[in-house]
DNA sequence: TACAAAACAGACAAGTCTGTCTACTAAATT
DNA sequence: AATTTAGTAGACAGACTTGTCTGTTTTGTA
């Protein structure tokens, strides 16, 4: 096995392990054992289980935005794809192991000094409003510059409380809610 | 001291410590020296952690419900009252401590198998949402049943997403571009 | 004043956690 | 074929965790 595969596979298996049952619910130990490795080697290639949050976070995101760039492009361009955004998300709340958002789980779980990963999640989180930003700018290009930022954020606002609330509740009422009041918003 | 006014120190304490600086990072020791209590005392009032971790759960619904209607009742009924509700959360988000929802913190921290901990949180959420349709049907009676309903709806998840992006990002923006939503559902 | 209830202080058990270290083995490269 | 690199297995340190238990002291009441 590659080094940089077993690397993957520990970042695979911690993510996997972080997200469904909580970080620091999820001991060093377990991933090691789940992974199949020794735990000189996870140490070897991540100097803290800090660092492997850090990885862990940033693996969600990327398979995230792949995910849901794909899904979202496939829509043609204008409003239907900006809703086409809660049609993803209720795909990706009825897939197996749905658990809410990494960030505000992880966020609930660390204390308030380790800031490198808490600048690491706001990132994540403004990127994400970027990729809105754009979609929107694609699907809407006679709005002004103003408008266009407004309306990502609002949009945003929408997609994080419905993620968070689908999950809490268990239902998927939160998702439609949400769309509805895109819908609203694009009218 | 009083019985129960120790039992209500330790829920205090125990309350602060949990929502600032988290449930898991926060040690039965921890609560004993700050509430100034021995141990025995603690579990002479508490059973275990997870007992007094229900109980800071409805301490702070509790004092969050009594701010929140005091709040929102001392403004004239209509849609007045209703965009109200995102003033009272921006002072809320201004206060000092502020750290997001302890249902959203709490549920990122607990295990899946702590069921009576997760419907508590479920109901607390459920009794809100009551909180705000009463609202809405003091504030417009005039519509009908289903549309009281799903407005209920629409401003709680708006609510919750500006409780916690606000908390996320540390900014206030969530919490205006939510109320801005709620004054378009208005007209 | 006597008694009972309740709180105190803190040792202790039994287990968890992260991170380090040693010793050994397998694989890849020179 | 020899050497280096990357892995395995797991003991260990040291610090944490929750919850129990013993014995003492304070407090409120009858």
């Amino acid at each position: 096995m590659k080094h940089s595969a077993v690397r993957q596979t520990i970042i695979d298996t911690a993510s996997d392990l972080f997200y469904n049952n909580g970080y620091n619910l999820t001991g060093i130990n377990e991933v090691i054992k789940e992974a199949g490795i020794a735990k000189a080697t996870l140490y070897s290639h991540f100097k803290s289980k800090d660092e492997l949050c850090s990885a862990y976070l940033q693996h969600k995101h990327g398979t995230f935005l792949e995910a849901f760039d794909t899904y979202v492009n496939d829509v043609p361009k204008g409003k239907k794809r900006i809703t086409a955004i809660f049609d993803f998300l209720k795909e990706f709340y009825e897939s197996e192991g749905f658990n809410g958002c990494w960030c505000i789980n992880t966020i609930s779980e660390i204390p308030k000094e380790k800031i490198e990963l808490r600048t690491e999640i706001k990132n994540q989180k403004n990127e994400f409003r970027d990729v809105l930003l754009n979609i929107i700018k694609d699907s809407l290009p006679e709005l002004k510059p103003k408008k266009k930022k407004e309306l990502a954020n609002q949009i945003y606002l929408l997609y994080e409380g419905a993620v968070s609330e689908s999950f809490l509740h268990g239902e998927v009422w939160p998702i439609d809610s949400a769309q509805s009041i895109c819908k609203i918003l694009l009218a």
